[in-house]
DNA sequence: AAAATAGTGTCTGTCAGACAGTATATC
DNA sequence: GATATACTGTCTGACAGACACTATTTT
């Protein structure tokens, strides 16, 4: 902060300022980790064999944690936790999703606060959401310890609108979102299911939301998923910058494209995606090898035009 | 939130759950609340009857309160408070916001979280930051009690790229924004200076910002307006949907494309200023009056392609 | 040769920027 | 008529979507 030096009064002042005597809420931050990795096959190696050329599918896939004690003992969270104090939520999110993950240098942005007061039964807590995006042939999951497990799920995403009302020129359109999670290894598939009700008139217009169905999910983390996951693909249609940060160092167009796919929901004509991400590439010497058809360039970002 | 029955163990759980046993900050909403108005012309009366003709300047204006008691006591701040137990932190932004200004149905969203340990000499305290649209035609300022005067403040921005420099692979630019504040009113005037530090290697990027000079502003109020400025100007760059909520309900397109070039910063066509915006606006039969050239016609929101 | 991915050239329609020009109020 | 704003028509170049086409590797 500033060079701003306390006069006399102001030290006198904090000197008697209780800041404990009004209500204090808890502080959390949930991280939202999204990763773009191959799909874990449920074909028989067998199958492998014949498909041999063909590149692996890939899946979307976020991190979720089983909670080791009450509440909500059980049940699948963001990986996330309290504040300290003499910390940012910023580190805090950090913090935590290296001791989940053990990955340092993910790229983390805030989008969103959840501050709804009955959002959490143990009393007044707001959690902040944190973004983030992970290499996903880098990560590392620690090894569990017996209190908690964290893992790798599926998650798709399906919308459909409900209902749209019109009376008093205000208008209503209510959205239900069914977020389908799926983890390979425990064969384990749930879905949860969110409202989103868009609410506008003449001159304005707000959006809220509200879990109808939890899944095995923990507090109310379904809704918090589903805006992370909006704030993801709002991004990606943008700039969609944001998606390099769920590559690798270096990568193929291809595996690049297909990321964006993944996340936006729709396919890309080959040679517009490459003209249009072009500026923000720099072609390698280096090919990918092994495959079984013509190998592809790999490449890196430019960081000028990235961050310029 | 969902129908969530609580088992008898969890319900156990939280009876004997103290919330209190872990460090809490306190959480404060702090509303930039901006709004596009009429210069408050310093002109002599006599001159004005000149420019009869002219349309008055607009200026962008932010509202900021004096603080009535310490910490900067006397200083400049945004409105805001601490949120209490049983409302949301939007909920928060929504009272105080109407609390100084009167204005309840403003467009409030959030743009930012501020968490630096150091930010509060009180203690540990978190805020949000909520951005509010305000037509600049309607606010009312409460009537000042003795303890705070609000004021709406001009406000212009500079900004210059002080340092770029790349080593190891990693590029560091720093700018130094000088945010430029004048109260007509008291003939107020002061500037405030932001530095914001634009690291990335080749993998990822983040940005950082210090207060430099604190100019009249409380706390890091400066880093926070600095931050409402920027997020509004990027929604502008955007759609551009949120210069509406600048608006009245009615409004010549003139006077829209003033509100989108003081956000902006730039001078747009008029022709193709029209053309963008005419899908998101509905022509009405009335003109305005009383002007010194062909009056325009006045147009209303089209809240179908607003909100759809 | 077959299979699969890698990568390019070009047409088309849309849209933003630039600019010239016409229209209509008040004084 | 002078002044100031209101509003329109059209050229241009950039770019996104669509699609056809060529290239290169492994088995």
């Amino acid at each position: 902060m500033a060079k701003y030096a306390l006069s006399k009064k102001e030290k006198e002042f904090l000197k008697t300022y209780d800041i404990t005597e009004f209500d204090r809420p808890s502080v959390t931050t949930d991280v939202a980790a999204f990763a773009v990795m191959n799909e874990l096959s449920t074909e028989a190696p067998s199958e492998k064999k014949l498909n041999y050329r063909k590149d692996p599918e890939r899946e979307l896939q976020i991190l979720l944690v089983k909670r080791g004690s009450y509440p909500f003992k059980g049940k699948w969270a963001l990986p996330g936790g309290f504040s300290k104090k003499q910390e940012s939520t910023h580190e805090t999110a950090l913090r935590e999703l290296e001791e989940e993950t053990g990955v340092a240098d993910a790229y983390l942005r805030p989008f969103g606060v959840f501050s709804k007061p009955e959002r959490d039964p143990r009393g007044w807590i707001i959690s902040h959401g944190y973004l983030a995006l992970i290499d996903g042939g880098k990560y590392r999951l620690h090894a569990g310890a017996d209190a908690w497990e964290a893992a790798w799920f599926r998650l798709s995403v399906e919308c459909k609108e409900v209902s749209k009302k019109a009376k008093h020129g205000m208008t209503v359109v209510e959205n239900l979102y069914a977020l389908h999670f799926y983890q390979a290894e425990r064969d384990l598939e749930f879905t949860a299911k969110v409202q989103e009700t868009k609410r506008f008139s003449e001159l304005h217009g707000n959006m809220t939301y509200e879990v109808v169905d939890m899944g095995e999910l923990a507090f109310d983390h379904a809704e918090i998923i589903l805006n992370a996951w909006q704030s993801l693909r709002r991004e990606a249609e943008g700039s969609g910058k944001i998606i390099f940060d769920l590559m690798p160092e270096k990568f193929t167009l291809n595996s690049l494209q297909r990321a964006f796919e993944l996340v936006l929901g729709r396919k890309l004509l080959v040679a517009n995606f490459r003209r249009k991400i072009a500026p923000l590439v720099i072609e390698t010497e280096e090919e990918i090898t092994g495959v079984g058809h013509r190998p592809a360039k790999l490449y890196r970002r430019n960081p000028e035009e990235f961050f310029g």
